[in-house]
DNA sequence: ATTACTGCAAACTATTTGCAGCCTC
DNA sequence: GAGGCTGCAAATAGTTTGCAGTAAT
């Protein structure tokens, strides 16, 4: 996709801020672009990246996720259910894209609008509290899970 | 204000679910009336127990939160620096409050607003996902720290 | 040549769980 | 009196950190 791009713009974040840019820092950002619209795990990116780069230590996925997110390259979630879930940011601004979360099969989609921007407004103008960033979660059922509710459900909670 | 309804409406959910009602689980309920509107972590609810319950242990606070959550009476939240915040359910339908956390002091404050049907019905038109709780976080600087930003931020301690 | 970065292991934090005894119903 | 509930301590799970060695600039 913009795949290229997104890695240019990573790639001169870091050489501006002075970090270095290392093969693990490289087998990683890989692993954010190539999963730029799953929700991974910080599990999840080590294991993947290990395939690039076996001898990588759990300790330098959390450290360059880390660095990413203080960059604003990368965009940190949490869905509740004890682990923080990571996803490249696709814009340099806002992203306007809210996550659907099934509570049957645990399945994350994702929901692009920008109906927040009247409420931040609205919000501003009511408690003078000024909006920087948001996070919006919706649970409920996805189409698949319909029909066959009440099955094993995955423990996925708020 | 409505305490005593509040209270009941525990009460007769721990009966009608055979659920005891243990001075331990009493106190807890007293703390969480006592602080409606505050965002209590466990820990939190756990000290200010021990006020009036000085050997209720820290496991029972988080069991009793468990259950209380299960019947529908606490509702969970998690603001990302992890730790889970609760407080008691003001209704037995939906809430519809929001979070607005600033990032310099940590405080928590809320905002009423039902906007979100609005996105919720345009959701299940769009993607035929139905949505039955959200969850809005939003991040930015409350009034007093829009002068002052920068500051050593408190570790959230109410 | 600096000195930021890395892997490892140990430390930490929030939460959960096993178990023997206690106390509500 | 039976079985749910409790406190304690130990166990987990995710994440962070200290340190000595390594490598990007």
């Amino acid at each position: 996709m913009q795949k290229q791009k997104l890695r240019d713009r990573i790639y001169s974040a870091l050489r501006e801020g002075d970090h270095r840019l290392t093969p693990q820092r490289e087998a990683v950002v890989e692993v954010l672009l190539d999963n730029a619209d799953a929700h991974l795990s910080a599990e999840n990116i080590f294991m993947q990246t290990k395939h690039n780069y076996p001898d990588i230590g759990l300790a330098t996925v959390y450290r360059t996720l880390e660095l990413l997110e203080n960059l604003g390259l990368v965009h940190r979630f949490d869905y509740g259910d004890g682990q923080s879930r990571y996803e490249v940011s696709l814009t340099a601004e806002g992203h306007y894209h809210h996550h659907l979360i099934c509570v049957n099969c645990g399945e994350i989609g994702e929901f692009k609008d920008d109906l927040l921007d009247e409420i931040e407004e609205k919000i501003a103008a009511d408690t003078g509290f000024v909006v920087t960033d948001h996070c919006l979660r919706l649970f409920g059922l996805c189409q698949k899970c319909q029909g066959e509710q009440d099955k094993p459900a995955e423990p996925i909670d708020k």
